[in-house]
RNA sequence: GACUUGGUAGCUCAGCUGGUAGAGCAUUACACUUUUAAUGUAAGGGUCCUGGGUUCGAAUCCCAGCCAGGUCACCA
């Protein structure tokens, strides 16, 4: 163990000794919060009230026989503690018991309960008048001691290795960081509170799997030992959701926890949090509108605005978004000439010439669109007439079977949403799905050959949402507890 | 998986073309009765990511590996 953990072990021994618990089992009486005190500040001096808070300690100013002491509670504010000698209780004048606890064996990082008033210093600094202090947990790991000034902070916990591997550290010690959590917890709860109004039903659906199914992604493998067979986390909750559609729902919805053995980067960690949700009798053109409102929504709940800077762009969720079509905004920036009519071999050649690497159709149009779109598009943007290939669980526009009723949400060249109007004809599904020749779920067609109504989905990358709402261009930085090695 | 940058004290970082390891904060001791990045004086603290190699001598150069960040590929 290292210099700083080892003494601190030994001023353990020593509180000990003085027959004080350095974890003590205690009912805490607490009053105020720090936020609370700010606020309410004059009126508590004015009444000379007696406050009982407690806080973790992240400065200590030693002056002779005066201490001062910063602390910050759950409230997330600071407040400066001042104690002397002379001010304190009787008991804690005993010279001993006063130079133990507190002129020795307080550290920063030390969580404490407190009783005193609120009083000015001479540098007009609210602060509290110590009359008791309570040690409520002793902190033997040394934290990161980061320091202030004018807005300003100086050494900095910044490792971003350390902050995703002690993320509790990360938490206490990164304001920033923090508020990222509550905003991403506020987000989710008005997303919640929004589909609620309309009566949707929040579900919950297997996350064991017997087939993968809803996406094409490599699926995490595990064992069930009493049925003796292997089963899959699930790469999407799709095709589930879409039963429960079937089962006469008004509309379901489910944050889903999915996973995919792929890896990581900026925008994808193995396990991640997609919201599902779809709504029958309705098509894609009604989702684009219902989700712009819970853009709008959202936004002004969490940020009281719907103007947001992100990496340094005004956007503006108010504002309409527009529609362009895949295949147009591929052809004005490539100046390709492509449309979902042309041959296979004309899109191997493309890929050839651009050393692509892939074969299939759907890769190769991707492809083309993540070299020559993806970064020009910044703006909220819906693209729009994917082609039937690249969208086998999507129903075909009317007038054109080749082209699917779906849209996908761009902002900050990031895919946020995509939607579509779901293939609700079993024979056409079966067909599309042998297709793909991938191993399909028999229990899922079923379902359609009951009869699903006409209806839409949609999935929502919360991760993504959340980084981007918080203008962070990492979801790690918005993931608790981000998959490391 | 490929390329690239990095890993040095609890934290943030210096350390040049190889010569036995540095700063600030944190810690410890002393001083100080209103400080706030408190201050002053002194002290302690290191497997320089790991393992090899070159060399009289490696934090530094070379090779291999581990971990992380970034870019790309796969995917959302």
């Amino acid at each position: 163990m290292f210099e700083q953990e080892y003494i601190r072990k030994k001023k353990i021994k020593k509180i000990k000794l003085l027959g004080i618990d350095p974890y003590p089992s205690k009912i805490i009486k607490i009053n105020y919060s720090i936020k609370k005190i700010l606020k309410n500040k004059q009126n508590i001096i004015n009444k000379n009230k007696i406050l009982y808070l407690s806080g973790r300690i992240f400065n200590i100013r030693n002056m002779g026989i005066s201490t001062f002491v910063d602390i910050k509670d759950y409230s997330e504010k600071k407040i400066q503690l001042y104690y002397n000698i002379n001010k304190l209780n009787k008991k804690y004048r005993e010279n001993n018991f006063y130079i133990f606890l507190f002129k020795k064996y307080l550290d920063i990082g030390d969580i404490i309960w407190i009783k005193g008033n609120l009083f000015i210093t001479k540098v007009k600094e609210y602060t509290i008048l110590i009359k008791k202090i309570v040690l409520l947990s002793k902190c033997i790991y040394p934290i990161p001691n980061v320091k202030q000034k004018n807005k300003k902070i100086y050494y900095k916990f910044k490792d971003k290795e350390k902050r995703y591997r002690m993320r509790y550290l990360d938490l206490i010690v990164n304001e920033k960081s923090k508020k990222n959590f509550i905003i991403r917890s506020l987000i989710i709860n008005y997303i919640r509170k929004f589909l609620n109004k309309f009566n949707y039903i929040e579900v919950d659906t297997p996350i064991l799997q017997n087939i993968p199914g809803g996406a094409y992604a490599k699926p995490f493998i595990t064992y069930h030992n009493k049925f003796k067979k292997k089963l899959y986390l699930r790469i999407s909750n799709e095709l589930y959701l879409k039963k429960l559609i079937v089962g006469g729902f008004k509309g379901v919805y489910e944050f889903s926890k999915n996973f995919r053995n792929e890896s990581i980067d900026k925008i994808h960690n193995p396990e991640f949090t997609i919201l599902e949700f779809y709504v029958p009798y309705k098509n894609y053109v009604w989702m684009m509108n219902f989700l712009q409102k819970l853009l709008i929504y959202i936004c002004k709940k969490t940020f009281n605005k719907t103007k947001i800077k992100i990496n340094n762009i005004n956007i503006d969720f108010k504002k309409k978004i527009k529609k362009i079509k895949l295949f147009n905004i591929i052809n004005k920036y490539s100046k390709l000439n492509i449309n979902e009519n042309t041959s296979i071999n004309t899109l191997r050649e493309i890929s050839k010439k651009l050393k692509l690497n892939v074969d299939k159709k759907e890769k190769i149009i991707d492809n083309i669109f993540n070299i020559y779109c993806k970064d020009k598009i910044k703006n909220p943007v819906f693209i729009i007439d994917y082609p039937i290939y690249m969208s086998p669980l999507a129903k075909s526009k009317s007038n054109n079977y080749k082209i699917t009723e779906r849209f996908e949400l761009y902002i900050n060249s990031i895919e946020i949403a995509n939607a579509y109007t779901e293939l609700n004809d079993p024979i056409e599904q079966y067909k599309r799905l042998k297709e793909q020749k991938n191993k399909i779920d028999k229990d899922f067609i079923k379902s359609l050959k009951i009869g699903m109504p006409p209806t839409v989905g949609i999935g929502i990358g919360i991760d993504r949402l959340i980084a981007l709402l918080t203008n962070n261009f990492n979801i790690q930085e918005v993931i608790l507890f981000p998959q490391m090695k």
